[in-house]
RNA sequence: GGCGUCGUAGCCAAAUGGCUAAGGCAGUGGAUUGCAAAUCCACGAUUUACCGGUUCGAAUCCGGUCGACGCCUCCA
């Protein structure tokens, strides 16, 4: 039974959708007006995977991520470029879903944009105006937080604690907490006509109207960052609840920033906040380590895909637990880097072994299709069996509030199963199809698992593989010539094409019956 | 100041009341190999920051101490 950590609760909850067999899924996402950077694939990368195993359990999924394509970055933005808000916008989304392609988020059905969901906007702002939780004020319409029970719920927090913050009341709120659900345009800048005049939505609005407009008043989980849940997420429930008068999303769920751990952190609010509340005097706030963010810089998505394998990079954004911050280091992604490489020459081995591709294997695509298939395995199939414990193992995990890290154990558990069953049973130089065929189940297994996670889905390229075969035709005759050598025992020679070809990058390995080579 | 999270082997990380505390990276020994590489086998925390408590039993619950961090302001 898949247990999901609810934000509201505070507690793992048993899932159970709004509507039998069916689940919609809303996720925060990008305000388009800059590049991606690693921090913004941590949420679409999780969720996902939670889509894809929601789905694999048999549910019928609606995931929905939105798309900011207005706001006060976007506006300035285009005034420092000189180009249109929505040429900004344009070129920023096709980067981020280039980029969310490379990482293999697929199971997003819809990108909705603000920009196309005006009417929707002022309708909800309207509504909300006229059940008196809105107001209207020279222009800008703001929500009134007083007038909402619940306000403060999700991130555990009332008025009373908040009040003495914020710098003093803007001449056009009622009070500091109100915030904007339209706001007036000033001459020049991108705006729509609306019954208070020009101008376009607040921060917030746009999720309660996307996420009604396509998933329903109520839909079952809300997910983004952390660093969301107040305000925004506290603001999207006040709005929604106060137009729809029922709960806008059943679970809440908040992934854990990416944190980097050399990144000096920004001078700002917090500083002056940690210094008068008589913190301790010094650097530390401007040292210590800070969540990845634009405001610091980071490198964009694509500069570091073009270095690291964007599946070293989904690996090991799901080898922690989702909630859990994340550090950042290009060590730790080459250590992952050389874990996935292990899959990568069994998957070779497989080939080498059964002629067939560990990605084109049919696996079943569902929790009750795997259950049927794997259902009445004989005993005497020791390595199935082994590899179906495993199944049970990772499917536990991930009924466990999504728990990838404890899953991708069982992964590399499979890895030693299979290369065991290889040796045991001399596949490599021979062996019965009887066991060749269960050497296949047991890799479709993995297949199935590996579905789930959405990693393994195609064979990785060899960096720098595009020649026109050459290297091919090349290598053969190197490693022809090599054979001759060690045949007739001039190890020297045969150890020095080695060696040459070890200092260009190229590793040979003399597996039974053929020497194989691959790129360093 | 308010709210909240975290502290598990050299590093990363799972397990949140009960069998030997997963797994990865690094390391050591062995099998294999002409030698390698790869793979397999074996080895690493008498113990989960520290102190105290609850319990038959705690990494896991409670209290305290120390340490790291997030949000309260634009953020995925």
């Amino acid at each position: 039974m898949l247990q999901v950590y609810n934000t509201l609760s505070r507690t793992k909850e048993p899932f159970h959708p709004v509507q039998e067999g069916k689940v919609g899924i809303y996720l925060c996402g990008p305000t388009v007006y800059k590049p991606s950077h690693i921090g913004h694939m941590v949420g679409p990368v999780i969720f996902d995977t939670v889509s894809k195993y929601l789905t694999y359990l048999g549910y019928d999924v609606t995931f929905v991520v939105n798309i900011t394509d207005v706001d006060d970055k976007l506006i300035a933005e285009s005034n420092r470029r000189g180009i249109p808000m929505s040429a900004v916008a344009e070129e920023m989304t096709a980067d981020y879903f280039a980029n969310l392609k490379t990482m293999g988020v697929n199971s997003i059905k819809f990108f909705p944009r603000a920009t196309e969901h005006i009417d929707g906007i002022i309708r909800f702002t309207q509504d909300l105006i006229d059940k008196g939780y809105a107001y209207a004020s020279k222009g800008d319409v703001y929500f009134n937080v007083a007038k909402f029970d619940g306000y403060g719920k999700l991130s555990n927090r009332t008025l009373e604690q908040m009040s003495g913050e914020g710098g003093g009341t803007a001449d056009r709120k009622e009070s500091d907490f109100d915030f904007a659900l339209w706001k007036s345009a000033k001459p020049g800048e991108p705006s729509w006509e609306s019954p208070w005049g020009p101008g376009r939505p607040g921060w917030h609005i746009e999720c309660s109207v996307m996420s009604c407009a396509l998933l329903g008043e109520t839909f079952d989980i809300h997910g983004g960052g952390l660093d969301l849940q107040f305000p925004h997420h506290e603001n999207e429930i006040a709005q929604s609840e106060a137009r729809h008068g029922k709960p806008m999303a059943k679970y809440w769920m908040h992934n854990g920033l990416m944190q980097a751990s050399n990144e000096v952190g920004k001078v700002g609010g917090r500083k002056t906040r940690a210094a008068e509340s008589g913190a301790k005097e010094g650097d530390l706030a401007s040292q210590e380590a800070g969540k990845i963010s634009k405001s610091k810089g980071a490198s964009a998505f694509r500069d570091l895909v073009a270095r690291i394998p964007a599946e070293t990079i989904r690996f090991f954004l799901l080898s922690s637990h989702y909630r859990r911050p994340i550090d950042y280091s290009e060590e730790r992604l080459a250590e992952v880097g050389k874990g996935l490489e292990s899959f990568y020459r069994l998957f070779k081995r497989f080939k080498l072994v059964t002629g067939q591709s560990f990605y084109t294997l049919a696996a079943p695509k569902t929790r009750a299709e795997g259950d049927a298939r794997w259902g009445a395995v004989p005993a005497e199939k020791k390595l199935l069996t082994d590899a179906l414990a495993c199944r049970a193992k990772f499917l536990d995990a991930m009924d466990d509030d999504f728990n990838t890290a404890g899953g991708m154990g069982t992964l590399f558990d499979m890895t030693r199963l299979l290369n065991r069953a290889i040796e045991e049973k001399k596949l490599e130089t021979g062996g019965t199809d009887a066991d060749k065929a269960e050497l296949t189940e047991a890799m479709t297994v993995l297949k199935e698992l590996a579905q789930i996670l959405g990693v393994f889905r195609e064979e990785q390229a060899e960096p720098a593989a595009a020649d026109d075969g050459l290297t091919d035709a090349l290598m053969k005759i190197l490693i022809e010539l090599r054979l001759a050598a060690k045949k007739r025992k001039d190890f020297e020679t045969a150890d020095k094409i080695r060696d040459d070809l070890k200092a260009v990058g190229i590793t040979l390995e003399d597996r039974p019956g053929e020497t194989t080579w691959s790129r360093s």
